[in-house]
DNA sequence: CCGCATCCCCAAAGATACTG
DNA sequence: CAGTATCTTTGGGGATGCGG
């Protein structure tokens, strides 16, 4: 772990516990349910073996996660949040509505790992949502919203299908812009949506 | 700066642009208001000079910072956040209340810089506090709260004035014990503000 | 004094290989 | 599959220097 900061300050605080470089990114993953080591690896790009197991760690000892063993005759090892783990959803929702205002559409050099949309949706999009089934596709990634649960995947008698690239989904999401998007369904829901949970971009990017 | 993550995540980016060791605890200083380059290396103790340096550079280059040159005769230069650096308040909010969860009493490792409680309350308590006029003593770390605003040192008129050691005052703002401080005034009103803004302790320490 | 830049050292991060 | 071992690189911590 990283050295603390010992500071009397509940944020510093909470960096000594989540502020490690990787960190809040595997309680990202971890926010949607347990998984295991080698899906963490897949879903984040970049990093070490090692610096994971350490995460891991660290996390655990932390009490921000638990290591989990299922029951036979899985017996494969799955790592989960505490329910402490879990309260960090507010903060983490905060920050990335933070960060989506100065996103910007995806770049070349931006992975697209799987699972980005569901990602985006289930902390940008979920706390606010109406009730409703959306499903949205951006190429191979297909990701829905049923009455303001994420779900991965496609969904039946869905109420708006939208069907975009990356870059249209972002225009969708952040300018509010339908040109770049199919959409099949009840766009009046849709626009429900985008009006309940808004990335709030108000801030130009400065650099 | 750090490397960045390279992922298409909100809050990939935003630990891009905030993430690296020292930036938010650099920008808890920078929300009370500018500050000169010297004042936050004596609160932000164990920070490298070169570090701050390096820091509000990162920092100016994605947005957040920036830097002025007061007018003469005064002439120094102080660092301040931008409106984008403004808006990072909630998330810290978040984050600091999730943190004041598992903080515990002030140890004897833990540092007491000057300001740690003005930074407590304004992150903490200041957002949801009724109005009113608080003043809190710890030693000789004074803070007060006028209708939800935050000021540095006492304030006459107060409505409510407690005192008490570091210890006292966490035991009052976390367990809602009032037996080691010492409170003089409308106690009501005093309940009223730690309703208002709970530091929610639901969860006990792990490690 | 203020606002850094430089230097040295070490700990953590990155990359890759490998093992129970 | 779930990590550990190992090596290299990078950034942080601490002290000091130095121009404005």
């Amino acid at each position: 772990m990283a050295r603390r900061y010992e500071q009397y300050c509940p944020m510093a605080h909470a960096l000594d516990l989540v502020g490690d470089r990787w960190a809040l990114l595997v309680i990202r993953e971890l926010m949607h349910g347990p998984k295991r080591y080698t899906d963490l690896v897949e879903h984040l790009p970049g990093i070490g073996t090692n610096i994971l197991a350490a995460r891991l760690r660290d996390l655990e000892g932390n009490g921000v996660v638990t290591r989990r063993t299922l029951p036979p005759p899985a017996a494969s090892k799955v790592y989960e949040l505490t329910d402490y783990g879990r309260e960090l959803r507010p903060a983490m929702r905060e920050l990335a509505l933070w960060g989506a205002r100065s996103l910007g559409p995806p770049t070349e050099s931006d992975e697209l790992f799987e699972g980005w949309l569901a990602n985006a949706m289930d902390i940008v999009m979920a706390p606010r949502a109406p009730a409703g089934r959306f499903e949205f596709r951006a190429g191979p990634e297909i990701a829905s919203l049923v009455d303001g649960e994420v779900v991965d995947g496609p969904i039946g008698d869905a109420d708006v299908v939208v069907e975009g690239d990356p870059e249209g989904i972002y225009s969708l999401f952040v300018d509010r812009c339908l040109d770049q998007v199919e959409i099949r369904g009840d766009e009046r829901l849709l626009d429900a949506l985008l009006d309940a949970a808004p990335p709030r971009i108000e801030t130009p990017l400065t650099t």
